[in-house]
DNA sequence: GCACGCCTCCAGGAG
DNA sequence: GTCTCCTGGAGGCGTGCC
């Protein structure tokens, strides 16, 4: 008999962190997930306060009366709240109801929020449960008598003096912001954030099913055999089920020695076997699970006979869970643009199990010739099991790295792990503004309510149908420039929010005399009388980061585990504060307010601006520049350390030294430049050789010329350097002339970002070649589509469809051409003489002889 | 009929 | 389903020329 990884709580728990959050329909009460980490288990706690759901009305409640006839409402009661937008007190009823379906549900005739104008009614039930009780999810908790109480783990002394530190530097509070009630803030989030993160226990599982040729199984119908199911766990567990199939050959065994694998005559035993594990760990991961696996499981197991009470598992409308435990899709933790970009530094492409390993820990699927139906049992369970393998591994390196980072992000978001993993940045930040709405009994507004500040944009955005004016971007000086500063502004965007007050309730609030308050550029004004509840949530969390954990993650006095933990949260933060600003001006988050966003960039562009001005007249020659960051072309510690201390105290702004270049090219192109740093490390930005749909031909040989240049110390180095780099590219352009280069060298790859079917106002040409692909295998959405420039009629052809005499190689030479083009023109060098085409005829010149 | 210029769509990237 | 700014390739369409 196996012992669960989970059990109810009876009357009391160690301490434990609180992970997730859910509603029991049965018992009509908020249900608390733990996870205890000594045991090891997720431990489940049931409400007992009688907490019931509720929303507001404006209406009082004689005139709700009609209401108290309903079975599922229990009772309208009176409440005062803090009306931000018109800075005073609202007189609103509470109606407090059985069950949350009476506000939400999809009745339209009964569900209270179609039928009234109401407050606070699109919030999820848990969501409130978790936001009244002031419970923080990432937060340990202990529960003494069937009570829930606050735990915390003490910080060491070197913490919380550098917290100290953090306070009394007078110069980090520039701006109207209060004092008290800002590092109030501040400790509170340092407290919450320096709570250690426990190893969470998991294991992964992945299953294999048979399938037609092309095509993906079915998982709400799940009509076909499960032929293996593979287990990963934290704890070392690596398992494989396989079912003996007639005629399916068992291979010979090559599995590490390690690994247990278990034959199964009855797909059902097997299935029962795999429920067993999955309920002896407290967090399940999978990569595509909320899809595929945890439904195709659940469905084959109904099918097969298995009692619903005997599946550990809960369907939901676009996700899968457990009963007890939690479910973790890293397809949709690893496809959140945010995580991509700023905690992974966009090392994978796109969203499959194979690009995300070999982007993050250089692991890759296994690679195996004809359909997998094909394969021997034991190749079948070498396949299954490193895919598991892989999935565990995307949580565990780095020590945890995406595990530590989802609980430090919970913590932040006050948002259940599960939710966490699987929203979006703009439901993060919802939920932490809910929570501190709630905390000060602020109403919410409704999205009517702001719409009305959002009506009128005034400034002009550069590119057509965007709403606002963004960012500025400096024309570059075109050329090659040595010894380069570059200067950035610490998370300019939350500092701006943070300086300026800026926050829905306090951009053009209700007092006349904040007018004169105004924001350069725009015609809006903000509040000089309340602090505005974005910039102290911003704010803090800004200094939190660029004050305190940047140099915390640094600190030689603490020990590896705890730095580590601070980088992460250091990261964590970074995710964040990225999306604060973008989220404000995004019609879906529900605080949305464009007067904040232009506001926002507003003061951006000026505090840049300004900024160049002030180089200027030190003598600093300003070469380019982008939102936040300036390149100097080499200026003096003095005359720098003279723009950062005015910086500050004219804007309150940390103007920091980011890179120092050895050179940097600059052609006439923004957002396009090459630099070399002092250790030779080549920064590339824009360039087409770069960019992942480039050819493999054309990017290795643009990595070739950079790895010349990177040698480049000197003018003179320079000079020399342009011989080598003609040599290499004719060297290439021969080839591609004699038909020698490879046709996987040739593709272009491209990703489709909608169905093939769905491009109607003009064919791009990978959907070309995505249309003739689709004659043999499914084609969706996320595919990259990889395919050749032809000679004849549609002009591209997938590559494994082409022959590499239909090659078009003039196409080819005009795209080396414009691509090396970008750094060649600025570079003095000509694409054309270099590969010995003469000037006038270039390129068919070169061709047809 | 076809070269061209102009605009739009699309993808990928910087910040 | 955070945002705007920028580049480059190709498709689509109208205009003017032969």
């Amino acid at each position: 008999m196996q012992s669960s990884a989970v059990s109810e709580i009876t009357n009391t728990m160690p301490p434990a962190l609180l992970v997730s959050a859910t509603y029991d329909s049965q018992k009509k009460s908020a249900v608390l997930k733990f996870y205890e980490p000594i045991s090891q288990k997720v431990l489940l706690w049931t409400d007992n306060t009688g907490h019931k759901p509720y929303c507001y009305s404006k209406l009082n409640p004689e005139e709700l009366k009609f209401l108290s006839e309903r079975k599922d409402i229990i009772k309208l009661e009176k409440a005062s709240k803090q009306d931000l937008l018109r800075d005073r007190a609202v007189d609103v009823t509470k109606i407090v109801v059985s069950d949350p379906l009476a506000i939400g549900g999809t009745q339209t005739d009964k569900s209270i929020r179609n039928i009234l104008e109401t407050w606070e009614s699109d919030i999820k039930y848990y969501e409130n449960y978790l936001y009244d009780n002031s419970l923080i999810v990432g937060k340990y908790y202990a529960i003494e008598n069937g009570k829930l109480k606050e735990f915390s783990y003490s910080i060491p002394d070197e913490v919380q003096l550098a917290l100290k530190g953090l306070l009394y530097d007078k110069l980090t509070n520039v701006g109207i912001i209060d004092t008290k009630e800002f590092q109030d803030h501040i400790i509170e989030w340092a407290n919450l954030l320096n709570q250690p993160v426990p190893k969470i226990k998991r294991v992964s599982f992945d299953i294999e099913v048979q399938s037609e040729t092309g095509r993906i199984p079915d998982a709400k119908i799940a009509e076909k055999t499960i032929t293996a199911i593979s287990f990963c766990g934290s704890d070392g567990l690596k398992e494989v089920f396989v079912l003996k199939l007639a005629g399916k050959q068992l291979g010979t065994n090559e599995l590490e020695p390690d690994i247990k694998i278990s034959f199964y005559d009855k797909e059902v035993e097997m299935i029962r076997d795999a429920f067993k594990i999955l309920t002896n760990y407290p967090f399940v991961i999978t990569f595509n699970g909320d899809d595929f696996d945890m439904p195709y499981l659940y469905n084959r197991a109904e099918r097969l006979g298995i009692e619903l009470k005997d599946i550990p598992l809960i369907m939901m409308r676009d996700s899968a869970t457990l009963k007890h435990g939690v479910h973790i899709d890293l397809y949709r933790a690893f496809s959140n643009r945010s995580f991509q970009i700023y905690a992974f530094s966009h090392k994978y492409n796109d969203f499959s199990l194979n690009s995300i390993a070999e982007g993050l820990i250089e692991e890759s699927k296994i690679e195996y010739e004809g359909e997998l139906d094909d394969l021997s049992l034991y190749e079948l369970a070498n396949y299954c099991f490193n895919d598991a393998r892989i999935t565990e591994k995307l949580t565990s390196f780095n020590n945890d790295l995406l595990m530590n980072l989802l609980v430090v992000i919970t913590r932040i978001g006050r948002m259940p792990i599960d939710d966490i993993s699987r929203m979006g940045v703009s439901q993060w930040i919802r939920s932490l503004f809910y929570y501190e709405h709630r905390k000060h009994n602020y109403l919410i507004p409704r999205r009517e309510e702001l719409e009305q500040k959002s009506a009128t944009a005034s400034t002009e955005a550069v590119i057509k149908d965007k709403k606002y004016r963004g960012g500025l971007v400096v024309e570059p000086t075109e050329g090659i420039h040595f010894n380069v500063f570059v200067m950035d502004f610490a998370s300019l965007y939350p500092s701006i929010i943070k300086v300026r007050n800026l926050s829905y309730e306090t951009v053009r609030c209700t007092h006349d005399e904040c007018k004169k308050n105004t924001i350069p550029g725009t015609n809006h004004w903000v509040c000089t009388k309340k602090n505005g509840l974005t910039a102290i949530l911003i704010g803090s969390l800004r200094d939190l980061r660029v004050n305190y954990y940047k140099s915390l993650s640094k600190n030689p006095s603490l020990n590896e585990d705890q730095k580590q933990l601070y980088t992460v949260v250091s990261q964590a933060l970074k995710v964040i504060l990225n999306a604060s600003y973008g989220v404000m001006g995004a019609e879906i988050f529900p605080l949305y307010c464009l007067p904040v966003a232009e506001a926002t960039t507003a003061v951006g562009r000026y505090t840049i601006l300004e900024t160049i001005e002030k180089c200027k007249s030190v003598g600093i020659q300003v070469l380019y520049g982008d939102t936040d960051s300036l390149f100097l072309k080499g200026p003096t510690r003095d005359q720098v350390q003279s723009v950062v201390n005015w910086a500050k105290t004219e804007f309150g702004v940390d103007l920091d030294l980011d890179k120092e270049y050895r050179y940097v090219v600059f052609s006439t192109r923004k957002k396009n430049y090459l630099g070399v740093q002092k250790d030779g490390k080549v920064d590339v930005k824009g360039l087409t050789g770069k960019k992942s749909h480039t050819p493999p031909f054309i990017r290795n040989l643009f990595y070739e010329i950079l790895g010349i240049l990177s040698e480049v110390k000197t003018e003179e180095e320079f000079s020399q350097s342009k011989q080598k780099i003609g040599d290499m590219i004719s060297q290439y352009a021969k080839k591609l002339k004699a038909k020698q280069i490879p046709l996987q060298d040739l593709a272009f790859n491209v990703m489709i970002s909608k169905a093939p079917s769905e491009y109607v106002k003009t064919i791009p040409q990978h959907i070309r070649a995505a249309k003739l692909l689709e004659q043999t295998r499914e084609i969706k959405k996320g595919d990259i589509i990889s395919y050749v420039k032809i000679l004849n009629k549609p002009g591209v052809k997938p590559v494994e469809m082409a022959r590499p005499d239909e090659i078009d190689s003039a196409k080819y030479m005009e795209f080396m051409e414009s691509t090396f083009d970008q750094i060649l023109s600025s570079m003095d060098l000509d694409f054309n003489s270099l590969i010995g085409a003469p000037k006038q005829t270039g390129l068919d010149q070169f061709f047809w002889n």
